[in-house]
DNA sequence: AATGAATGAGGGTTCATTCAT
DNA sequence: TATGAATGAACCCTCATTCAT
């Protein structure tokens, strides 16, 4: 029956919801499976039922999460007519960082849940749906430029690391600039970094 | 008394050493109190004359350690002729990554706490002691070199979030290559931010 | 309709060897309600349609083992010729103690599930089924030799107690000889018994 | 402090007061620590300082009772002048057997926790206590009596499981006959047995 | 008759923290 | 100062049982 799938669904939506909520505000470590249920207005046994522990929850939460990020910026860049690469690269990273910028809670549930390592790998490893991800496109975008890296993938790996480590810092304490001085001097170290990464011909 | 003041020292570092090859080994999560002491040869009560909880202990820990690592970085620049500034950077960085290299007990118990922010405020900000740290040489070092950058701070600060999120996943997983392969790339980009951050005359 | 009779028996049945696979593979407590179900192919609701309880079915189980291997054993002694009632019980124990060696998942099965009471009964008592059993066949065993015992029910309680007693130990920890070795001592053990309870003349 | 072991030794025995007769009333599997914990008026918690499991304060509780038993057998025997082996034996069975029947509850205990096993052990092997325990004496005997054994060891075995598998039925259930009917052909028993494993000369 | 989602009590276990000694 | 026994809340997880479908 339908029906009861959709229940289902519903009910792992609550547990998500609740779940979310719950990390972001008190943190991942300080979030019981009971008030995961509680907040779903569950029994607690309902719980194992849709997720194995929280970990697994966490995961689904942030794949999730960086799924929709990523699919809503290559959207957007799909609307630009940016053809450079570096460009492009700076777009996608832009509209990331604003999204985190308007959406703190996002920032703040990644960053309570110190699961940077886990967002990276749903942005850059196949997600369980069979969709495009950031790596695909990237490998695309790297097939289309003219310029020749030394090595496509560390660079990537660096440039991800740069941002994701700046950015949640900058953004949730001020330091050691605001977000939006800081930018310029990011997006700078980014085109700096992809400059010196091409191959001296 | 000096005498018990010695004691007291010395009661304290039991616990430190306890502290971090528990850490070290299991885990700061799996890592009680109880534990903490007991291998400490002392009672349980006894923790809490000396470290409210499991946490400063730890934050304690990676202060010394990230001192003691920028010293051995400092003393090791100052016997070469390296007056460049950014091969002083590359010297240094370099110097603090083959530590790791060297040191993998270092680089897990760091990374097994999931306190790279710790470690990084240990290295940028003044240390409970009153000698000198990265952050005020990092000063001496810029107001040496004849070139004039944006923001020295904000570049130190991606410097060091780049190099600090790169080399631990690389060191610990070899991937997304290995840290030799990586280091060059690396440097690198390090030399590009720095060039890419100099302001243009 | 002996169509659906036939259909309950048959998911009855399903249930029997999925529980007997699962109490001898992880014991009785360690097998849930749950498990049986799902390796019969049921949900889990359908369990309590043909069982009360877990305890039921083990107690089933039981019986129909105890069933089985006594019929086994009567018909081998039909076909030999011993006539001597000490002998005969002798040749009774005999086959089914090599029955457990044969078959140590049996053994095993009644031994993880700490049930010889159960087993004694079930080889004892009469079944729920309307067949013969061990005590009718012993009462006839009795009446046709020319011996008297003093009382030949407890006679046969004491053997029974012996032989269960001492043989699933030997046979599962070869202490405190091997089986081969205990069954010479065992059985002049029993042929003593039997010597003993005779009414003196 | 003797005080203070004094109140461990205290707290202990109220443990293994309230196991006791929990075990006894309630049997072992449906006891849970809680329960354990809350009859002897203290935390959860505290438990666990005295005994890791349920298995482990039971076990311990059979040993006592174990010993006890047998150090009064032995007692008995001594205040008597019984030198013949056989009568020596069914000296102490008898007066086991006679101190289960007047204390019931002991023997509730044991058979509610399905632990002859560990009864036996208990009689048979070294206890923690560096004492005497039955197989010593058995094997002095043993060495006192003129006649030669096949298996001294195995005959122990046998008649062990004979006694301790018929008398804990009989006398919580009354059949096949009454304990009183049944100890003379029980005795009788035991006596064959010994009897027939005297080597032949 | 059959299902399996939902329940929630209950299990064992850990551990930070307190406090009398 | 130092101890370590005692606490009891909190954790995760299991599972027999119910009941709407």
């Amino acid at each position: 029956m339908g029906k009861i799938d959709e229940k289902k669904k519903q009910k792992q939506k609550r547990l998500l919801d609740s779940a979310f909520k719950l990390f972001t505000t008190k943190g991942f470590q300080n979030t019981s499976i009971s008030d995961i249920a509680r907040k779903a207005s569950m029994a607690k046994g309902t719980f194992y039922l849709y997720f194995k522990d929280k970990y697994v929850i966490r995961d689904h939460l942030i794949s999730i999460q960086a799924d929709n990020l990523f699919k809503d910026a290559e959207q957007a860049l799909l609307q630009t007519d940016i053809t450079d690469f570096t460009d492009q690269i700076i777009f996608i990273l832009n509209y990331i960082v604003d999204e985190f910028s308007k959406n703190k809670v996002l920032l703040t549930f990644i960053s309570k849940n110190l699961s940077w390592g886990v967002f990276k790998d749903a942005l850059t490893h196949p997600s369980t749906e069979d969709e495009l991800n950031f790596q695909t496109i990237y490998q695309q975008m790297i097939a289309q430029t003219p310029d020749e890296f030394e090595n496509p993938e560390v660079m990537l790996f660096m440039i991800i690391e740069l941002v994701g480590g700046c950015c949640p810092n900058v953004m949730l304490s001020n330091e050691p600039v605001s977000i939006e001085e800081f930018k310029p001097l990011l997006y700078q170290a980014v085109r700096s970094i992809i400059e010196g990464q091409k191959k001296k011909k």
